[in-house]
DNA sequence: GTGAAAGCGCTAACAG
DNA sequence: CTGTTAGCGCTTTCAC
């Protein structure tokens, strides 16, 4: 299927007393009994203290199903997340995102659902998108094609892309600048006395990633140097291995290497010392996300941190004003920093 | 906030055609739409073609509310994981529970809402529990204590186990013998002339935890020997390296180690390692799980197989039955495998 | 087979 | 501040 998600929602099934038998024992009117459930303060005290008597006497719970139907509200939020389940189970940067995403939907009662929807799932994602399951979207990782103007407008609840959406996509957005980061690698690595710097880059089809090398490649440029050598990965570990070994047996000649993300990194500091090379001797190494590992003892990565948690939690606190109509931000892009460590 | 789902589920929010619309386009009546869209099979073939054709018109979307208020189902089940959010999304065994809970579910039009319910978060799975947002619960990873029999029955649902639930819970559950997953991990260690024995077990508030090390227990009683040591971890890798170092510092001799999980297993491997010392030469290793990379070559883990996928989806086909009002086997138990590989 | 009618439990104007 | 009144959109007996 390709959905996984957070939630609290769908409705109450069976048993149960409902708002009419808790406005019976504390007589008043249902009207009152759902002010006070859900604080809506213009209650006087004594009838509230009365209702919330009789609330907790009879055990009484909304029925959400009952209470979406009559406010048209479905009181959740999805997470869209266009990359297949193991992508998403295996990149600590999903991790910090989606505990951001958390973070800063708890201020508000909105339930996360969390869509993982691979590329295969398109009908079932947009079918999910019209099935009107949530009352705002936030999407990341996108790719070029994963989502469509019209596919979103169907939905038609609020959107924020963490991560700035594609050309064509107009939408909200929070983001890093990546292409500032890509310069922040590039910069540090030739302040290191480095001149033969190799990068793999990440998936040509996401923002980010393009950003990161033009970045990159623009501070080399103006460095007068050129790069060593270019390939591509899709961020994820197994490509870090292949792009280095790659880059090995290409012969290219090169002293560092800059990563487009961490896992990538980690995965070419891997093949690099299989092959007896010395990190930062031989090769300096930067990676990009500074996930948890990239900070543990046996492998101090230097890399530039991408504060996907403080992205994901703007991105939800926009989208939780937009849903308000509330005015707000249209682009909220933050600075990279780099945390230099032990392989540069 | 702690609950991360699945979904698919909430309510269509505004827009859009009703069944009566469909109804009039159609010139049925609303029930008879009713029964097409739900392909409930006794209406006359031309009348379905008719109130097809309207449906594709007017982008007919059934209400999910007013489809769970009048029919007082969810379409939803839930995937209780009484577990913290890194924990779930760091352990492979859960992706391959929730991987294979999703293809159980596949058949089905149930939605799924994964619930992470850490500790604190006691009183919101509760409330989540009595809220009535799921047709039916699967509870993995279950700890003593985390969720009682009143609680799951405030649910009025039913539930299964994916894992033997604690003494004192009866639930329909399938789960791996663990007992003899510990048997076999031992045996293998003995046959292969180990005698000094350590293990690092899973936590004891865990059924299977407790299984695997009784069986363990068990096998060495057999053959007459003792355990060279025994401690106790939370199945995560750090408690591996932690329980390891325990290990080399009490100064122990032991020429084996059985870890109750991979991931404790991996940790070990790591602390072994950076000591100087040779797996399998000097310490045989076996793990628990054959999570993905323990397959990988430069790991290439001696393992207990557990199907975690395979168990999850049958837990979930046993969960559609119950839901259904099928009849169900009370419990299904699959035996263990043992992959041997390199570090034994 | 098919339609009519009666709600599911709650929110949301609207009076008062 | 509070009660009354309508539905939200769909499923589900129950007759026909």
């Amino acid at each position: 299927m390709g959905m996984l998600e957070e939630l609290e929602d769908a409705s109450a099934t069976g048993r149960g007393a409902t708002l009419e038998d808790v406005a019976r024992v504390a007589g008043v009117s249902r009207a009152t009994v759902s002010r006070v459930v859900r604080g809506d303060v213009q209650v006087r005290r004594d009838k509230v203290a009365k209702v919330e008597r009789a609330v907790h006497e009879l055990g009484y719970v909304p029925n959400n199903a009952a209470r979406s139907l009559a406010s048209r509200q479905t009181g959740a939020v999805a997470l869209i997340v266009p990359e297949h389940e193991s992508r998403v189970f295996t990149d600590p940067f999903f991790v910090s995102a989606i505990s951001g995403v958390t973070a800063g939907l708890d201020v508000s009662d909105k339930q996360l659902l969390l869509v993982l929807s691979s590329p295969q799932d398109h009908a079932r994602t947009r079918r999910f998108l019209r099935g009107g399951h949530a009352d705002g979207l936030l999407v990341v990782s996108h790719h070029d094609g994963d989502l469509s103007v019209e596919v979103l407008q169907e939905a038609a609840v609020p959107v924020v892309f963490i991560g700035r959406p594609p050309a064509g996509l107009t939408a909200p957005f929070v983001d890093l600048d990546n292409t500032e980061g890509g310069r922040l690698a590039a910069r540090h690595l030739i302040e290191r006395g480095r001149r033969r710097i190799a990068m793999v880059c990440g998936p040509q089809d996401m923002p980010a990633a393009v950003d990161r090398r033009e970045g990159f490649e623009k501070e080399l440029a103006d460095a007068g140097i050129e790069s060593a050598w270019l390939s591509f990965g899709d961020f994820t570990l197994a490509s870090g291995e292949r792009e280095a070994t790659a880059l090995l047996e290409s012969g290219t000649e090169f002293d560092a290497l800059f990563a487009s993300s961490d896992l990538m990194a980690l995965g070419a500091l891997k093949k690099l010392e299989g092959r007896g090379i010395h990190v930062p001797e031989d090769v300096a190494v930067v990676g990009f996300d500074d996930i948890a590992s990239a900070a543990d003892d046996t492998i101090s990565l230097t890399t530039v941190v991408n504060p996907g948690r403080r992205l994901a939690e703007l991105g939800a606190a926009m989208l939780l004003d937009l849903i308000a109509g509330r005015e707000i931000e249209q682009r909220t892009v933050l600075c990279p920093e780099l945390a230099v460590r032990s392989t540069t």
